[in-house]
DNA sequence: CATGAATGAGTTTTCATTCAT
DNA sequence: GATGAATGAAAACTCATTCAT
């Protein structure tokens, strides 16, 4: 049976290396949710059990594997959109994606910072455009949206909201909330329901001043 | 005797050694400014003009030393709330502050990040939020600010503001002024006045996006 | 039938690992021509068109891959010096293998250094010495040459000039050659002609020194 | 006694740090004669009982610390150069100087290679040109030197010399030695004299090529 | 046999921190 | 007190070599 083992093999052999590529990337994507780019390859390889020199035959470059963690990422984060595009009511449909993604990046710790930039993901990133375009558009008809922001001040916000939360959600896991309340209703008076969230209290408060949080934001 | 040259010696001494911290401290806002938490001592001594040995008799510790820049930031930070109090409509004055606070930290580069941590600054901290709140009061007195805003909740948006600032005024300087626009005008419709900032433009856009800004906001 | 698969498929296999075995050497040759020693085993696993494992295969280590360089080479060195012992005039034999060693050398970068090393060209260089040596008597014979000088003497001569052609050949071509027309005619007043090559000038000189030339003579 | 301590305090410093300095220094030279530029910085540290921290902070580079070694190297020859010149026999003097140079070289491993290099040491090297110009002038007044030999001729022909002596000194001592004998006394036969040295023995000459000798000249 | 994935010791360089002078 | 020399633990990256497929 030479067909299949000469099959199988180089497929295994792929399999392998698919893995550990696997391996690495997620092993770099949760480092990097701890530690931010300050992570050291020496620790993404023993996290992801392979010798550092397989975490360079990969991603030849720290630079190359921080723009292969973007790549799932955007892709979660299109396929939230997605989802939240079939909200039954139009109107919800932005709040959903973007309460949707905060959640999922608290969560999972999902990369951010870098992992908005770099070219590689243009494709994906055009296509989230498109379709985040739509759910401003459901928004806007629907009434529950200011007719003049754009995808970019929504990609604007989602980029600080994750730095927010890449800083507090340990530590004061109410703080992002609040601030993404605010951010969506808008601070004017006259807004048609009170916040959701409740003001952040004396004690998170206190976490949030002393701890090196703060540091993480720059 | 002991009385003069006791008296004089140390005099001199910490006349020399208060010199000396001002100018480290300086040196040490003016690198921190300019290339952020990644400063290093030995750059912060020379442009000091001392020993490195003498920036650790001051700060033993490089923290010790972000902490101490944290200071003179925040008694800027509290003398434009108090400039800001001074307004004649109270209802322009927190958003006078807001304002003119991320004018100052995009100009000169206030540090941002870590210097909102630190224990050290613990009553100026206080100092602060007694005007701010007073800031918030007139605001809402005015009709120009929703009540359940807090004190806490300015704070974290001009937290966020700086990463924002930081990040993007050097590449794409309508990035932060569009977003703060929104900040304070609110997401919902029906709000009183057209955003001041025009929607950032698709040039403007493509540097941010390209550029490793992103990686700063970490 | 294990007779006619026995037979075919090693065939087939001595024939192709015979070919692997041609294009790995003739790769290396090529890379030692252009980057001398410093090559990666890798980078001539890729111009050979196999996988770095089949180098190792034919090739167990680095050193073995050299001394394998180093075979075609001294058989070039030979056919030379067998092209060179049909000169008309025998008085002109040594000197025509030299120079013609030399330029060849110099255009085709054979191998060098480590080349001259390695026990694998045992039977080969003895030709080689055989060969030369009749060189030699000819020239002794004739008169063109010191009766003391032996095939050994040569043989270092030409040792120091392969690396003298390597080191400057590319920034000042006429450095060597006015060498080894001072190699070849001697230091001593009375010489029966000039040197044929001019002194190096200024400017040739100045490439050598400043560039990193001397370098590659180590 | 403040002046004093005062005067002598910086002056230790500095003599530690001179004293570590050369150190460095004459370990870099050690490692460097021993194996060439492949050396490694941190060897270099330890030989020199010192950090590599240290190393690093007197000389930023491999580069610079290659370019160091250079320098007293230069002066050393200058200083034979000039010694050569005392010679009683203007007709020696040429000849000494490169004999006592090449044993030195041998004797005390003096750097070679990219030594020759860098333009650190240019007005040293503009001397000694000087002075080794004064000694060919003697010699060819006397009738032992060819007329047309210049300056950059005997660098070249040190040049190759000292990679010479790099690669064999320690395994076939002889080798060098009857090399330049040839080198001085020329190729062509009438000469003076018969070589000073013997040919190279068949046991030398086995342990030159069966040695990895002929990689250090590349 | 061929492949190329995996390995990890080794290299240069940086920088916070200590300590002798 | 001031100075800056010394330190050495990392960190990013390379490459000869081994080994599973």
């Amino acid at each position: 049976m030479p067909a299949p083992s000469e099959v199988t093999a180089p497929e295994r052999l792929r399999c392998d290396a698919a893995r550990n590529r696997e391996r690495v990337l997620s092993a770099a994507s949760e480092v990097y949710g701890e530690r931010g780019p300050a992570f050291t390859m020496e620790e993404v390889a023993s996290r992801a059990g392979v010798g550092i020199g397989t975490v360079y035959r990969r991603f030849p470059t720290k630079g190359a594997l921080l723009d292969a963690i973007a790549l799932p990422y955007l892709e979660r984060i299109l396929s939230l959109a997605r989802a939240a595009g079939e909200h039954r009511e139009p109107g919800e449909r932005l709040e959903t994606f973007v309460r949707t993604f905060a959640e999922r990046h608290a969560s999972e710790r999902m990369g951010s910072g870098r992992l908005w930039d770099s070219t590689l993901g243009r494709p994906l990133r055009d296509e989230i455009a498109r379709v985040v375009d739509s759910l401003l558009d459901a928004a806007r008809k629907a009434g529950r949206l200011r007719p003049d922001v754009t995808y970019r001040d929504v990609s604007v916000l989602l980029w600080t909201l994750t730095s927010l939360i890449d800083a507090t959600d340990q530590i004061a896991p109410m703080v992002w909330r609040r601030h993404l309340d605010l951010l969506l209703d808008g601070l004017r008076p006259g807004g048609p329901r009170p916040l959701a969230t409740p003001p952040v209290n004396a004690e998170e408060w206190e976490r949030v001043v002393t701890s090196s949080a703060a540091l993480r934001l720059h």
